[in-house]
DNA sequence: TTCCTTTAGTTGATGCGTCAATTACTCTGA
DNA sequence: TCAGAGTAATTGACGCATCAACTAAAGGAA
């Protein structure tokens, strides 16, 4: 795909102008909306939100960085670089790995658990309001249909980059899984 | 909308929490494979083709700074810092504007021209072929109103910043128009 | 064991966006 | 005509992401 000279480029139409302007707004302000939520509400980034909910979810509320980093779909020195700061707020540990002499654990701290139970209500109501709450279950279905077809397209390009994991937990933390007291 | 503590948490069923992530992947991964698109063809990044793009469809090619600036839904200073690193590789220039002593205009040079023309056929071909090709307009359509009326709902909690503006240009960049030779 | 390769993670340099402060100019009203 | 308020743009400091070294440990083969 792309790259052929030998057709003359397809310019899009007033209607299909129409449609990328708002697809290219939401792109670039749906994430930042996101953080500012987050933000107003609890006081962190949707970064760092998406760290503490990995861990959250996790057995033990620990896991090596490297699985960290690759859940998240980011490079080892962004999370690095990310857990370096968190760990100065108190609401991760670094700790050694026990099989591993290279490896270092990243693990929640009181502190996070009780920073990532408090946002998490607001920040999935702010979800279930803005995106769920304006679509019907239909209109949801051709939405992620949708965008999955597009990241195929993309993919096959060979510029989708990142599976870019799970966080921004849907699901209730509990820190009673991990043996933590709430 | 949101900050409703006397409700129950509504938490995202697995089915919610499908389209969630398929949303949440695409809303990073999308506009870093546009960068990475531009980047590849045509060395530059996503955010100096918008400015280029910006320019190439105004009169004269040449704009106040501030009015390019709310076009592209910018802060002054982003535009500043930006426009500066692209006068230094030649694709824009700065002048005093005529009307006001405080204003500069940013204007398009010949190899902005240059740059800008081509650059953009592969990028709508880009768009085009991830975007539409892959879509029936009757799924373009959902898309559009679901997008937009997920805005509206941030825009409701005061959380929707900017007016993210034109740019990327579906149209034809026509030096002609502008008094520039192609 | 010893050497070599691979892997885990960190670090520092660089580039970009945001924010607050600053400069320079315009506009308004006494 | 001049003081004060408002506006245009720039600047510098800071935070964060990326990239290219770099350190340290694991794994494998002779």
């Amino acid at each position: 795909m792309n790259g052929d000279d030998s057709q003359p480029t397809r310019w899009l139409n007033e209607r299909e102008r129409e449609i990328w302007l708002a697809l290219r707004e939401f792109i670039w302000e749906f994430p930042a909306a996101l953080d500012r939520q987050l933000q107003r509400d609890s006081e962190m980034s949707i970064v760092e939100y998406s760290v503490l909910a990995v861990l959250s979810e996790c057995s033990g509320a620990r896991k090596r960085a490297g699985d960290l980093a690759s859940d998240l779909g980011w490079e080892r020195s962004r999370l690095s670089h990310l857990v370096r700061r968190m760990e100065s707020k108190g609401v991760v540990e670094r700790m050694h790995s026990d099989i591993d002499g290279r490896g270092q654990d990243v693990v929640l701290t009181a502190a996070g658990w009780a920073a990532i139970r408090a946002a998490a209500p607001g920040h999935v109501t702010f979800v279930r309001e803005a995106v769920f709450d304006a679509l019907t279950p239909a209109e949801q279905d051709v939405l992620e249909s949708a965008l999955t077809r597009i990241r195929a397209r993309i993919a096959e390009d060979g510029l989708w980059a990142g599976t870019a994991g799970p966080a921004c937990p849907p699901v209730e933390p509990t820190p009673e899984d991990c043996g933590v007291e709430a």
